[in-house]
DNA sequence: TTTTAAACCTAGTAAATAACTAGGTAATTA
DNA sequence: TAATTACCTAGTTATTTACTAGGTTTAAAA
């Protein structure tokens, strides 16, 4: 499993579809400008998600793009997996016997954690994130400004 | 947290001073030779290491480096943190209302996420590493072949 | 039917980082 | 004094991230 910004804005930019994703589909060019990811790279990103069936597409004027399934469907592992794939913690290619017929020492310890970091991000869904945030409120995009689901980079703290 | 390989190399060649140290220092050429490791590269991780007292090098002919604790002192999130030194995972540096007051939706999750992880790279020691893999006999460098811990990357399979 | 707004696609690029190379100096032992 | 080791600094290459620039399709709206 990786962890990168890459994962997290893949996430961010799927939470905005949840959010937003009520009444119509949700173009790029919104999440772009509200959550401050450049429109070509959320579409190299929607790439990967579209492949995985994460999220469905809408050509054409008022198209965007939906969720694919439900929100409680879709879990926080299923979009990073989709986006930064799998790369493993050790250098064996995932065999077992990797050291002369046994694992290796550290094996086992990469192995653990990664599925320990998997299982954490598999127990948690869109919907939960929402519920859990308490933003639910926040979604409605005809009525309230968008909200931005993370800080920009340029307004970060330093 | 950040997990990298520079932080598996790092917990891979501590394990080594774990194995090898008990009859002695050991020196970087050593560790480089076994462990498929360039010498440079052990030294800044080992500079790295160093500054937080987690080895303790020695000069001269017949010097090296030993764990700069007990290994059952030594935890892997010590090693990981001490190398690859912690990146937020959210963009927020940390402030906790980084959203107009209130905390952005993601970033309770990377918090726990984070903090997931922390507790349980911190709650495994070098010792238990050695242990859990009951490589301990193989630690004797005097009588036996040193061993590689993880793979080499040129022997790893495709 | 034409225009337009969107997805969708490909190639390239800048910046950051990982991993390494090269070439030193300083300390300690034999 | 010579050898061996840690210790230090400044590069270099490869990879990845994040982005830019230019397209093409599709489908709704004018």
């Amino acid at each position: 499993m990786r962890l990168s910004t890459k994962g997290r804005y893949a996430v961010t930019a799927m939470l905005d579809l949840t959010l937003n994703g009520s009444d119509g589909p949700v173009t790029l060019a919104e999440i772009s400008e509200t959550q401050g990811i450049s429109l070509s790279y959320l579409e190299q990103l929607f790439a990967a998600l579209r492949s995985k069936q994460l999220v469905k597409g809408v050509r054409g004027p008022g198209g965007g793009y939906y969720l694919g399934r439900e929100a409680d469907e879709i879990s926080i592992a299923d979009i990073i997996c989709a986006v930064d794939e799998w790369v493993e913690f050790t250098r064996c290619g995932g065999n077992r016997d990797c050291q002369d017929g046994k694992r290796c020492l550290t094996h086992n310890l990469w192995d653990d954690l990664s599925n320990e970091i998997f299982s954490f991000l598999q127990s948690i869904t869109l919907a939960e994130l929402v519920e859990r945030g308490g933003l639910k409120e926040h979604g409605c995009r005809k009525e309230k400004e968008r909200e931005s689901i993370m800080p920009r980079a340029d307004t970060a703290a330093a």
